[in-house]
DNA sequence: TACATCTTGTAGCTTAGGCTACATTTTGCC
DNA sequence: GGCAAAATGTAGCCTAAGCTACAAGATGTA
């Protein structure tokens, strides 16, 4: 028989205890608002551009099908993110808009700080995407302090 | 109205073209293999410290309760990296030994990464757990490069 | 040995995010 | 004005990953 560890109370809404279940249940956090934080940054990049954001423009800036645009959308004016009718345009809420300015923000700030440790542009553009959502506050700082050190 | 975009040949196939749709979907795969990644470290540590994996040990260490866990469990069996029975431990195929050993790597360097940046222990923990399933081996060997900097 | 407890397994629900296929509305243009 | 094409919307399917509730196997100890 392997060795057994000692028999543990199974508190049934299980508490996670471990750090790394917390880590873990941060992470799961993020990925549910990722998708809300992709969103309103393509919104407000096309509108910057185009004057305003279409549900095929977006599909092809997010790389779905506009069904997938669609439905999320529907979740996204539900959550007071963006503003749409029927066959017209999509505009982001002074919420989404703030929201979209966070995200370009710290977009910007990591890709900067990927390309300061010598990573390729093309690289750094797709980890970029990946890592932003799971960059802390305190984290996000550490990155502005590292460029600024860079610069001097 | 609002200025109107001329109109584009749609491309039924939708395919992304741009940059930042390839980025999106590059971590939308990432995503589908967090989960393995996760798993397969968590049975390693959980192997070398009590000599078997079970599924509430797992549960707990993962945050999440044991039904989840047995039916990735599952899928991870038909991937190949895992070998379980019926209410016994739950050990990693030569594959899985692999992958595991591959992200306590990862996991440590980024870790240590984020700690020589200034980053609380607290921080660098949680962030690690989501950053690190994004970071390219290209990024990775940067953040190496950094820290044989650091120490010198 | 038997029973209570812990562990594991199963059924079935939910949400999120993909998709194809098809219907409907807008719109550009002749 | 009318028509074809583009855009948008809807129905319905899939997988992944969470959950609760309940069933059944394993085990330690009285």
């Amino acid at each position: 028989m392997p060795p057994k560890k000692p028999s543990r109370t199974a508190a049934k809404p299980v508490r996670p205890s471990a750090l790394q279940a917390e880590s873990l249940q941060q992470t799961r956090r993020e990925h549910a608002s990722e998708t809300a934080e992709d969103y309103v940054e393509a919104i407000a990049d096309l509108t910057a551009s185009l004057g305003e954001a279409r549900v095929v423009d977006l599909a092809r800036r997010l790389g779905v099908t506009h069904v997938t645009v669609n439905r999320t959308l529907a979740r996204l004016q539900q959550a007071g993110f963006v503003t749409a009718r029927p066959y017209r345009g999509i505009f982001l809420t002074a919420e989404g808009r703030q929201l979209a300015a966070a995200c370009q923000q710290r977009h910007t700030t990591v890709i900067a700080f990927l390309r300061s440790l010598g990573i390729s542009e093309h690289a750094a553009e797709i980890d970029a995407e990946g890592i932003e959502h799971h960059v802390s506050p305190e984290t996000l700082a550490a990155f502005e302090r590292h460029l600024r050190r860079e610069a001097r």
